[in-house]
DNA sequence: GGCATATAATAGCAATTGCTATAATGGGCA
DNA sequence: TGCCCATTATAGCAATTGCTATTATATGCC
């Protein structure tokens, strides 16, 4: 009964973390700060306000996250022509090469990982994980709207 | 291929932990504090040290959280009788129903989060972790060794 | 156009965390 | 016993984060 998947979960991601971490020490970038660059990997050109809620840190912590990465010269900002109150956020060359070193580090983890199961086990466990995502992400969208309108 | 088990299994993990603290908000403790005073209740008079290990953080981290959870009366230093420089942690009585009501928190948040999948996948999914956790326990260990014998 | 309200980003302050150094005690060995 | 080194816990300082307030700009309404 101690083994509930949550705190399985828990334990697991932070597994992967550490290993991630202990694998990536040397590049000075910190986990967090690699989550942030591997979501604007994906979304070229965000603005600031929604990074931070993908990333799920406050807009003032990014805010400053991207001070020190733009110091670094992994981030670059310019100005949104529509809206001059705001920023679009851009990867550098430099940190596009980073992410293929990652990319790498993450690919072996994976496998590492995922040692001694076979295919399908491993699409299986991708895809029941998946649907406890998937539960959990609707009942927190449901808690929010509940919260918003308790407001 | 963005769907990379690790990535996968992080955010399955941060929106459990989401939903965990949005049902405890009100109890004035936080997410890392339940994180300790659960382990504690499976390690009933433990020292700092080891506990700090076991949460992951570092011993002046736990020890300050222990300030903090020892004022709000939750937790007990009580003198090591056999080795002066140390505390032996307890848990109190308080502590106690504070768990009683977190485990139904997460036994429901549980249930929740495994909505739709019967027994079996149930039993899959925590069978199919549970290896990725060993695989990644493993490796993390062999890893620590190699870096001792590095230094 | 002019004004009220909303939004994007940032600054000040308080709280938390980790690195390094330090105090107190324990344990091994001559 | 006395000395040396390891271990347990804690204090000072620097870095990071979030809450709240503030500035600059946009949007809607008259």
């Amino acid at each position: 009964m101690n083994e509930t998947i949550g705190f399985l979960m828990n334990d697991t991601a932070r597994l992967f973390r550490r290993a991630f971490n202990a694998r990536t020490k040397g590049s000075g970038v910190t986990a967090l700060q690699w989550r942030l660059i591997s979501y604007l990997k994906r979304h070229e050109g965000i603005r600031q306000g929604p990074l931070a809620e993908l990333i799920e840190v406050e807009p003032i912590t990014l805010s400053r996250m991207v001070d020190r990465l733009a110091e670094a010269g992994l981030v670059e900002r310019r100005a949104d022509p529509a809206d001059r109150r705001a920023w679009r956020l851009h990867l550098t060359p430099r940190a596009r090469d980073l992410l293929d070193v990652m990319r790498q580090t993450t690919n072996r983890l994976n496998e590492e990982a995922t040692d001694g199961l076979n295919d399908a086990e491993r699409e299986q466990l991708i895809a029941l994980v998946g649907r406890i995502r998937c539960n959990l992400s609707r009942r927190d969208a449901h808690n929010e709207t509940q919260a918003e309108a308790a407001e």
